[in-house]
DNA sequence: TCTAATTAATTAATATATGAATGATTCATA
DNA sequence: TATGAATCATTCATATATTAATTAATTAGA
């Protein structure tokens, strides 16, 4: 009988826990959400997605999607294109804004990711074993 | 530069997307949600807490943790009970109907976990490394 | 003893998650 | 080619996350 602490979700959500904050107050500091940050990561490695190929990708719900998208749009970082072959279809591309910011912003996710690296297949690593 | 889906906060996401829907089953079949059962989860392994204590094992946030409680006293599964040493303190503990809950749900809990742990350490459990 | 600093729980405002349902469109096929 | 099944984006209702602010109660210190 494991205990809770030890379970699966538990284990995955601390580790969450702990590795978001340190991306989160870069996101904060540039006015993103971490699911804002999401999908213009996505488009970052390859702008035009359908709104379901984001959702996929990123593992944001749909109907969470709309939103997200619509707040994006709204700050002008992204545009939404309705397909022309399949209307039901709706491409998003990011503005000139989205990609500028993006350009800012890659190269200090990239730090905070390498510095993790380093720590965690140290430390926390350990936890899953 | 590591990609999008390798990075830490997108392995962590999808295993937990992974995990969670055979549990996610079992919880909807009793009427709990992810974070209810959370709560009484916490409380099996030992009844009588503080709400900031069952914010800190189940990583809920305690602006969270009012709503969630709130449901949980509604469908009669946990009761309040403010502290008379500190009033500031609010005890939680589980009704009769709660524990009749937990006593029911724990089995099959444990063997989804049980069934993870026997796929995952092979297969998902490789993902990490 | 009286005020400032702390603490626990809560509220408020905004953003997301989850599951079901809808509307518009496209596809499959009789 | 009409028509029912399947798709994509969206809406709806409810539950939760996040951050800041508030309230009530306790503690620390002048």
């Amino acid at each position: 009988m494991p205990k809770f602490l030890d379970s699966l979700p538990m284990i995955l959500s601390r580790s969450l826990d702990r590795v978001m904050p340190s991306y989160r107050r870069l996101f904060q500091a540039n006015d993103l959400t971490d699911q804002q940050w999401r999908v213009l990561r996505a488009l970052w490695e390859k702008q035009h997605l359908t709104s379901a190929q984001i959702s996929q990708i990123t593992l944001l719900p749909p109907p969470s999607l709309v939103g997200i998208l619509d707040r994006l749009e709204k700050k002008n970082l992204i545009g939404r294109l309705r397909s022309t072959e399949d209307r039901r279809h709706v491409h998003i591309i990011p503005t000139q804004k989205g990609r500028a910011l993006m350009e800012h912003m890659m190269p200090m996710v990239d730090r905070i990711h390498d510095d993790f690296m380093q720590r965690v297949t140290a430390a926390e690593w350990a936890e899953f074993n």
